[in-house]
RNA sequence: GUGGGUAUAGCUCAGUCGGUAGAGCCCCGGAUUGUGAUUCCGGUCGUCGUGGGUUCGAGUCCCAUUACCCACCCCA
């Protein structure tokens, strides 16, 4: 028997009801950012795969077994972006965008990472990144993190906490990395299966386990503060106390690891305990040696991404979110020739009035059922145009939403009145 | 990739011990001719996820499979 096709596992539709909602964060977020001075760019969903291995790093999860890549007909290896970043950067570069200036950017779109799906993770997902470059200071830092701030209050978000952490340059956290590993190598018979995994690829993730048999040997391990630099203690103090001057609260966990390669110094994530296992709803941190590495000249940078199913789950959840659209008027009519003069009214009424939306029935349907679409497509009135109007030259105005009595206006008046109406709400 | 749960109408869900498939919502029609949301009457809608098995008989029991959900892993 044939299968009706669906969507592909962890890709979803977003329907009538719910894309008000998209349209509402991505308007709160695009003023927000136009506010500081952001500027969108729009990069391709598809790069060469060798972009996102050196980017992301050769053994993370992403790279070794979530990327959707495939060979493209000329025999190009090809990837379904799984993160904005990389692709920023490799656009950045492409175009000089950062021969002697500095960039505040952000843009929007799909990602893709063949992960199983559950709640807040899926295999498409919608993620809107802000990335800096050429600014070396927390106070990049701090302005990214206001930034954000201010986004959960423009959207009415509360309850969400931020937790900061500091992994050192490069240098500082390779040798963190092999002093865990030493430490960590010493106790291999007390590691559990999935901190053995993680001792080759990112033993910074031991740390964060939740395996409680394990929380012994983690308390014990070295702290990664302790190995930093001058510099970057200072980078984070200097951070913290913009935080404090403005007044965001914030709470030092110094287990937070990125997934990612290419963090150093800042790393940050607003966190929720609302949404199941998957409560990270913004993460980010400075990424210095990123451009360089993808082989720009050395160019401090600092960035973050937010998960908008996330974020609309939570907003969804605190029932934050507009109604769907209604309209405003709805056109009824009766027989032929009303049939055809009502579409041409509609129009007159949308020249005259743009701001109104005008649904006109289109097709048959009895007059009764008519009035009952009126009344469900939520609009204050309803124009009715019969043979009895048409002849006498005039369109009844039927008032839906209260028990004004019927009107009946000339046509070349209807404008006019319908102004008067929906001027006084 | 690993584990657990679920699958019945467009939606939300009942369905007893294995005995002919149900409700509410939605939608459509009607309640004196051309007027909605309330009320009343009537109506449409199902490969009971899919494929096998047990049985006189399976939505119900068994096996497999797929999808979805949740969690692990990982991450936004």
């Amino acid at each position: 028997m044939e299968k009706n096709i669906q969507a592909i596992r962890g890709m979803h539709d977003v329907l009538p009801s719910q894309t008000r909602h998209w349209q509402y964060l991505e308007a709160c977020v695009r003023e927000v950012l136009g506010r500081y001075g952001y500027q969108e760019v729009r990069m391709p969903i598809v790069e060469f795969t060798e972009l996102f291995k050196r980017s992301i790093g050769e053994v993370t999860d992403i790279v070794e077994k979530e990327m959707y890549t495939f060979e493209d007909r000329n025999g190009d290896r090809l990837t379904l972006r799984p993160e904005g970043t990389a692709g920023c950067v490799r656009a950045v570069l492409e175009h000089g965008l950062l021969h002697n200036q500095t960039q505040r950017l952000w843009y929007q779109g799909p990602m893709f990472r063949h992960e199983r799906p559950q709640k807040g993770r899926y295999r498409q997902f919608q993620q809107i990144g802000v990335e800096t470059f050429g600014m070396a200071g927390p106070d990049i830092d701090a302005e990214l993190i206001f930034i954000t701030a201010r986004l959960w209050k423009a959207l009415g978000i509360d309850g969400l906490e931020l937790q900061l952490n500091s992994l050192g340059t490069a240098e500082e956290r390779a040798a963190y990395r092999q002093e865990l590993v030493a430490y960590f190598g010493c106790h291999h018979d007390a590691l559990d299966e999935d901190s053995r995994r993680r001792l080759h690829s990112n033993p910074l993730r031991i740390l964060d386990t939740k395996n409680p048999d394990m929380a012994e040997l983690v308390a014990g391990a070295p702290v990664l503060a302790d190995l930093l630099g001058e510099g970057s203690r200072r980078h984070f103090e200097q951070l913290q106390t913009l935080l404090k001057a403005a007044g965001v609260r914030f709470v030092f966990n110094p287990r937070l690891v990125r997934g990612l390669d290419y963090y150093s110094l800042t790393v940050f994530e607003w966190v929720t305990d609302r949404l199941g296992a998957q409560g990270t709803v913004c993460a980010g941190g400075r990424y210095d040696s990123l451009v360089a590495q993808l082989g720009g000249r050395s160019t401090p940078a600092v960035g973050f991404a937010m998960g908008v199913e996330r974020l609309i789950a939570l907003l969804e959840a605190d029932g934050r979110l507009p109604e769907t659209a209604r309209a405003d008027i709805y056109l009824v009519q009766r027989g032929e020739a009303a049939r055809r003069e009502a579409l041409v009214l509609a129009e007159r009424v949308r020249d005259a009035l743009p701001q109104l939306r005008v649904l006109a029935h289109c097709g048959n349907g009895a007059f009764k059922a008519q009035f009952k679409r009126a009344d469900h497509s939520g609009a204050r009135i309803a124009l009715v145009l019969g043979e009895d109007e048409l002849a006498r030259g005039e369109i009844g105005i039927k008032h839906l939403r209260n028990k004004l009595p019927q009107e009946a206006v000339a046509v070349d008046c209807l404008v006019g009145r319908l102004a008067e109406i929906f001027d006084k709400s």
